[in-house]
DNA sequence: CCTTTTTACTTCACTAGTGAAGTATTATGG
DNA sequence: CCATAATACTTCACTAGTGAAGTAAAAAGG
């Protein structure tokens, strides 16, 4: 009977993950009419000079085919543009359009907000410290399986 | 520019969260046929007595149209049973089955394994402020609006 | 009592992810 | 060189969530 507690952190983990993507994407889609997982993609791809669908996908933690999806949507919405790379011709070369950057600048101010909100509520040397354990936690999570 | 800065808790809150269920998935497919979604159901139903597919959906942090796909997944699969409230004939009430009860039992060795992988990479005490830490967070995110 | 409002659930169209299997293209080792 | 393996992406069927709009039962207030 100890699954309930096998699972506490698992639970706490994910329940504070949706609630923070819940809000974040109402947020979103008032201030920038995006998705969280749009915005992130943009952010990858502004954040590495040549990114490719395979860097991104890396990025993030998600694998190519949720990629292959979501850069469509993108290019349709015309907030990004792509192109075979030069180096190798399976792979795109990713850009932001000038719509794309515009975007990704009305993100910021939502995000604040919330931001900010939890600063309040938690106290800043507690959010950071809560940065530093999720990075701490992804990493013992992504090595290969013992 | 400060969208990638403004993000970065985020980002680091989804990373985790989707690492964690990417893992966790996989061992619970092998070790019970369940995914972690069908186990925190379960779970919730084995924590509550009397439980009803809206307080699943609260303990859970779903909206009740999410539960309602669920709970048909899982009583097809003979896992859980539903009959109508006799306090309310709107509600219904939900049970595990004996399968149920044996499915999450099973969910307990993964989980347990997972979690002493966390332990040994982050060591117990930062472990339990990480759950601290994720409480607080889930509580900041969960009032109403500012 | 009998409207009116709230509640518990359902349905629908949608977003976003998964893994497996497939197609080109590039890299590698005789 | 050239067969083989690895890589970058795509497609497909699937799980799991959302919010809006609907139904039926329960609660509340004249």
């Amino acid at each position: 009977m100890s699954a309930a507690g096998d699972v506490r952190l698992y639970m706490a983990l994910q329940k504070a993950a949706h609630a923070f993507k819940k809000r974040a994407d109402a947020a979103l889609l008032v201030a920038a009419d995006l998705t969280t997982a749009q915005s992130a993609v943009l952010v990858a791809i502004y954040a590495e000079e040549g990114a490719t669908q395979r860097t991104v996908a890396l990025a993030l933690g998600l694998n190519e085919s949720a990629l292959t999806a979501m850069i469509r949507k993108l290019i349709n919405r015309e907030l990004i543009v792509r192109e075979r790379s030069k180096a190798d011709a399976r792979a795109w070369s990713l850009g932001l359009t000038e719509s794309g950057r515009k975007a990704l600048a009305a993100v910021s101010d939502p995000f604040s907000r919330i931001n900010d909100r939890i600063d309040k509520a938690m106290g800043p040397s507690d959010v950071r410290e809560l940065g530093r354990l999720l990075s701490s936690l992804t990493e013992a999570l992504g090595e290969e399986r013992a």
